[in-house]
DNA sequence: AATTTATTGTTATATGATTAACATTGTTAT
DNA sequence: ATAACAATGTTAATCATATAACAATAAATT
């Protein structure tokens, strides 16, 4: 067994922060590799994120893989490591739970980009949007949430309804077998502990970006 | 000076992360307000949260604010001072650079919604969206920012543009005299210091849930 | 009046994440 | 060959955050 593509025992439990990290590094080897560049050394990684080289050693560390020294890392290896630990083999099916302003931006988005998570199906309540093909994604009625979930293999929810029926929405995705939930609305959720919940809180991040600047300006 | 409404010295630095809650505590504290509630225990504030009231007491104290002792805190005070530490007096404007699909839909959001953090204006590069208005605000060129900027008294921007446009952009912001980026383009931004930058990355947070539910399906 | 109870406020400890220090080792230069 | 160098990999220290322990006390109960 080489050493250099092993992760095993130490991969299984990787930091939250280096998680985040190693999407980050992905997304910019892929970019590195399109421009063809096959080596990289950890402070140019580094430069990339603004975060030290250190930092970068430790998670590639923490992933199992080795660099050469005074050549750095093989770019393609380490894109191929890191899709090891974060995808599956086959790809996650995702759904868009209320296609409304953000949900649709989001679907369009996300939609046919990627080939390991692929938003397959949209739900909503509305009549309106129920049935309606949005950039290729089919919205369903959300009392057919169960159904198409297992028929379609979904196992993410992007939660994108109004704050007041988020917590209900949850209890159906919960019900349905949704396995992880990535959550737009304001709303604290409560998920069984075999649901993985994501917060993205827009408008808790643009106050702090607000605080911040309101800090550095000495005021008040 | 009483000692139950005076942050003083402690809150000139406040942690992050109390930062962030504090945000979230005030929001759910305007509907329990909403609803006629007028003291609040921290076993209330915390399960809401989904955390301990330990930690809501702590956050509390750092504050500098105190509660009644089998009373809990007053729910008016208590936002009231939250609001004395995340808002400035006269509230802080801002404005959406890129207003695509994600822009217009976070315009469409918090434009005119609170009183003191308000998106005054877009930018935009693409001539058939400049000088057009979407949900009140106007959508100028890209040319006329610092202009803008510093006539409408602009601190914030929001940063919607396509990833190979984020780099440039910045530096435009920067030049402009913004105090702070809400960046939500995938892209690793370099600020000076006296710039806060906070990042909104919805493809890292998408695989990060990919990744915890392929962790827990025990797979691979 | 004394005791119990429910709650807050604070200090101390533990956990998690980053950074620093340093040990290791091919490669290059002399 | 040997020394210097430039990188990686790992262990140790620091820093940030959360949790636990407990001290204080007003209110309720006896
Ligand atoms: N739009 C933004 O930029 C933005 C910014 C920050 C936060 N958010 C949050 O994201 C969420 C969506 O925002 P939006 O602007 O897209 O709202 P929206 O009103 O445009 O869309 C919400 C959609 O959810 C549907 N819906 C309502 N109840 C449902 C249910 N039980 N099941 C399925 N669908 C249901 C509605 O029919 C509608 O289509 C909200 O919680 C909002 O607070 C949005
Ligand atoms: N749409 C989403 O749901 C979503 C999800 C995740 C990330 N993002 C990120 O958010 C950003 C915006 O996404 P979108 O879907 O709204 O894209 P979009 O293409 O719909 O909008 C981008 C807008 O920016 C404008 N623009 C380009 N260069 C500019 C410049 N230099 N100055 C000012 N404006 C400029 C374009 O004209 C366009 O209107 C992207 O970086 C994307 O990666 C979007």
């Amino acid at each position: 067994m080489s050493a250099k593509t092993n992760p095993s025992l130490k991969a299984a439990n990787l930091p939250d922060k280096t998680i985040e990290r190693l999407s980050q590094y992905r997304r910019n080897l892929l970019q590195c590799l399109a421009k063809g560049k096959q080596h990289i050394f950890s402070h140019e990684i580094a430069q990339i994120h603004h975060i030290t080289p250190v930092q970068v050693r430790r998670d590639i560390m923490l992933i199992g893989y080795s660099g050469t020294l005074r050549k750095g890392y093989d770019v393609k290896e380490l894109i191929e490591l890191i899709g090891n630990i974060l995808d599956t083999q086959d790809g996650l099916n995702a759904a868009v739970v209320g296609v409304g302003n953000l949900g649709r931006s989001l679907i369009g988005y996300f939609s046919g980009k990627r080939s390991k998570l692929n938003i397959v199906a949209g739900f909503d309540v509305n009549p309106e949007k129920v049935d309606k093909i949005y950039a290729g994604v089919h919205c369903y009625p959300i009392d057919q949430l169960a159904e198409v979930v297992e028929r379609e293999r979904i196992s993410i929810a992007i939660l994108t309804v109004p704050a007041d029926n988020a917590t209900e929405a949850t209890e159906k995705l919960v019900m349905a077998g949704i396995k992880g939930i990535l959550n737009f609305s304001p709303k604290p959720l409560n998920v069984p502990p075999h649901v993985y919940l994501e917060e993205i809180d827009m408008i808790t991040s643009l106050e702090k970006v607000a605080y911040y600047v309101k800090k550095q300006s000495g005021a008040e």
